[in-house]
DNA sequence: ACCCTCCTACCGAACGTTCGGTCGCTCTAA
DNA sequence: TTAGAGCGACCGAACGTTCGGTAGGAGGGT
């Protein structure tokens, strides 16, 4: 094999073996020679790919927060009418957290293990602020045309979203429920929960998903704490 | 200060201390010797009052569900109708959680941390399905009755399980909405989410809530991670 | 076709540090 | 006088990381 596609391909698989293990048993608990040993390597070894544990945390965190916001900025293109832009947010969120549950179980939970004040910890948090900034702006859009009636925008707006990104943690694709059905019922009830009055048009285009490059193949050896399994 | 009591006091601060630090690091990242220094001992002083560092957790999270379910069926003693009983988990479920978030975080996250298969682990397991219960059982009473309209009931329990949970992440007595506007809003969400044609007239009475015995004192000096600030 | 050199992916072994946990002593309150 | 809370010192193991070395493909000259 070319040497370069060797190099890239060892960089994949150190980067989707350690979004499993970091998703499974959190970053603190998974050493350098645990995610050696996932990818047939030595742990002097990993350090040709890459720089330091942090760094790969971090690495994994950026670009799968920078994903999201990219999906998201192409499914709300050109979408004006707040309600359709909720369900939009709505969908996405839930169907990335489905698709992708390791990836964004790493991204939504590590936080805590970078570095205080780090750049990097910094730059990813400017980052998750400018996502939510998207829902942020669709609560207020929908209030100031008199479309959606919110007691409390912030309140509603972490209420929806802790309901999407807690489908990482018990959605399985050969479950009882489709994504469609997931993600229709999802929207049914942020719509409800702002009591909007318009119509919502807008179909997601789930082709238009964020891509997680290391999300890890489903594992059918049950890649989930048994907690989540019911 | 009578030894009893001296013993009892260690214990209160170490258990405090652990949910303190559990809450916001990991159970992983979180040293015997940083919980020493927390409670001014040193990491052998800490062995006299905890078997060991898995035990410790065990413990504080065994307690922390079996709180729960003690306050969910005081909450719930008497009342029939699956209304009702729906309001009333969602209420004691996000209360819960806003007064005692460190204790919760530790309840809902650290499973993963005890050893797979142990007895602890498959009690606490044996525990989580037990207030689970509950649910299922308001929500297919209330589909029986006629009274509840939902396409996938477990999809809808688990929608509204984390929309109460994701409490404990930004929550903050001091903030932008009180406890009673929070329940009263998320209580109206979930009887959105399940086509409520009956009212409720049931009352939480927040005396009934858990009481979490190791949870910390409100640090005013942030007790949480940056994220969870806004 | 061949050799020679370079480069890079990776390994074996070790670094200093920290981990969870133990042991025996001291000190103190009852 | 005695029990036990807490401490100082320590254990073996594991941690993240580094370093010198090696195998083998890549590339150029002949």
């Amino acid at each position: 094999m070319d040497l370069k596609d060797r190099d890239a391909d060892a960089s994949r698989r150190i980067r989707t073996a350690a979004v499993l293990l970091f998703a499974q048993r959190g970053y603190a608990a998974t050493s350098i020679r645990d995610l050696a040993r996932e990818v047939g390597m030595t742990n002097a070894g990993i350090y040709h790919h890459v720089s330091s544990k942090e760094a790969l945390l971090a690495d994994l965190m950026r670009v799968a927060q920078q994903g999201l916001i990219d999906a998201t900025e192409r499914m709300l293109r050109g979408v004006r009418s707040p309600a359709d832009r909720l369900a939009l947010l709505i969908s996405s969120l839930t169907a990335s957290h489905a698709l992708g549950p390791m990836t964004t179980r790493v991204m939504d939970g590590e936080l805590r293990s970078l570095t205080p004040g780090s750049a990097v910890r910094d730059q990813i948090i400017a980052l998750r602020d400018a996502y939510e900034d998207h829902w942020r702006l669709a609560l207020a859009d929908g209030v100031a045309e008199g479309v959606f009636r919110i007691a409390d925008q912030r309140l509603t707006r972490l209420a929806l979203m802790s309901m999407c990104t807690g489908t990482s943690e018990w959605y399985r694709p050969d479950g009882d429920s489709t994504l469609e059905q997931v993600c229709a019922e999802f929207v049914a009830i942020g719509l409800a929960a702002v009591r909007a009055s318009a119509q919502v048009v807008a179909t997601p285009d789930l082709s238009l998903l964020p891509d997680f490059p290391w999300e890890p193949p489903d594992v059918r050896n049950d890649p989930r704490p048994a907690e989540a399994r019911r």
